[in-house]
DNA sequence: ACTGAAGGTTCGGTCACCGAACCAAGGTGT
DNA sequence: ACACCTTGGTTCGGTGACCGAACCTTCAGT
């Protein structure tokens, strides 16, 4: 966890899964880039996280392979970070905890995720019942739902409740 | 989460999660809770947790509804902690996680998790290909893989070598 | 009365996290 | 040329979570 002390006694995956992406904010850092932010500066605006635990995160992040920091202009340069395979792979997990969340402490469905290609509504796996297939995350449409503030403060909130893709990049609105 | 600052301005259901069960050391005893791990000494010797972390962490997740503190001899007054449902839902995240930690930081298989009804090892979603059926948590059959060290230093960690059920209770060895 | 096991609580130290302030490089406007 | 803005950070002091170790309480057995 680079925490203090790691889970050394701990011989299992999931202790192994938590020393990476156990510390506080790291999963919605890696959300946030599902749902397709990209920059320092929309990450820190929609996640209302400390500049310094986000540079952390950001670092610790690349560091282990699940974000890639990716030059996307070059005066002034500015980068970008992009999640990787590593990264995407941790669609199912997010996805699960999600589900487990909405049903146990959430009530109302705050966004959809449908499968772009038909329109069905995945299942708790990321299933699509009517294609009968595991659906690729780059096929993931999500879509405001009913429970969703239409109003939220921060604009990249804002620009979230159109519906897209997931990890298709957030388009930069103009100031 | 319960730490110093929520996550207030996240509107989103793994945030919510995040807030129950993000902290520290708090899937990894809901993780041993599903090995069947009950009491407050089997917990503290396997995780290795600080006792007063123990404490608070095995407060906080009766309070969330996720374990429930049950006696179990009146003399000496004993109480063991056991999964609610709510806690039980937490199968599928841990799972997820699992298989990213292994398939990405881990090599060797620490553990086979099968349908007991057929053998079959489990599939990502904890699927049976061959029954064709979701399994339910109690009858997922947790054997030892070749990765595991086959001498472990605490007791608990000896008792978890043999084949076991999820949820089933560890079989109190003699001291 | 003594000992031991189970299940905690207390305590002082360290380290992660917090918000706010500051910094720097590269435009842009005038 | 100069001020100013945007982006992406770093620095700093304060708070609180986590750490290991020690201590405490209840009850059983002898």
């Amino acid at each position: 966890m680079a925490l203090g002390k790691d889970y050394a006694t701990q011989e299992c995956s999931i202790a192994r899964a938590l020393e990476v992406v156990g510390e506080r904010w790291t999963l919605l850092v890696v959300r946030d880039a599902l749902y397709g932010v990209r920059r320092y500066n929309d990450f820190l605006v929609h996640l209302g996280i400390p500049r310094a635990v986000l540079a952390a995160r950001l670092q610790a992040l690349t560091a282990e392979g699940i974000l890639e920091k990716r030059r996307y202009q070059q005066s002034p340069p500015r980068d970008e970070y992009v999640l990787t395979e590593r990264g995407i792979a941790l669609w199912p997990t997010l996805r699960a905890l999600g589900l487990w969340g909405r049903r146990h402490f959430g009530e109302a469905q705050l966004r959809y995720f449908r499968h772009a290609a038909c329109g069905t509504e995945l299942g708790p796996y990321g299933e699509c019942a009517l294609c009968g297939t595991v659906v690729p995350v780059e096929d993931v449409l999500m879509e405001p739902g009913p429970g969703l503030d239409p109003h939220p403060a921060d604009p990249v909130g804002r620009v979230l409740l159109k519906p897209k893709r997931l990890l298709e990049p957030l388009e930069t609105e103009p100031a």
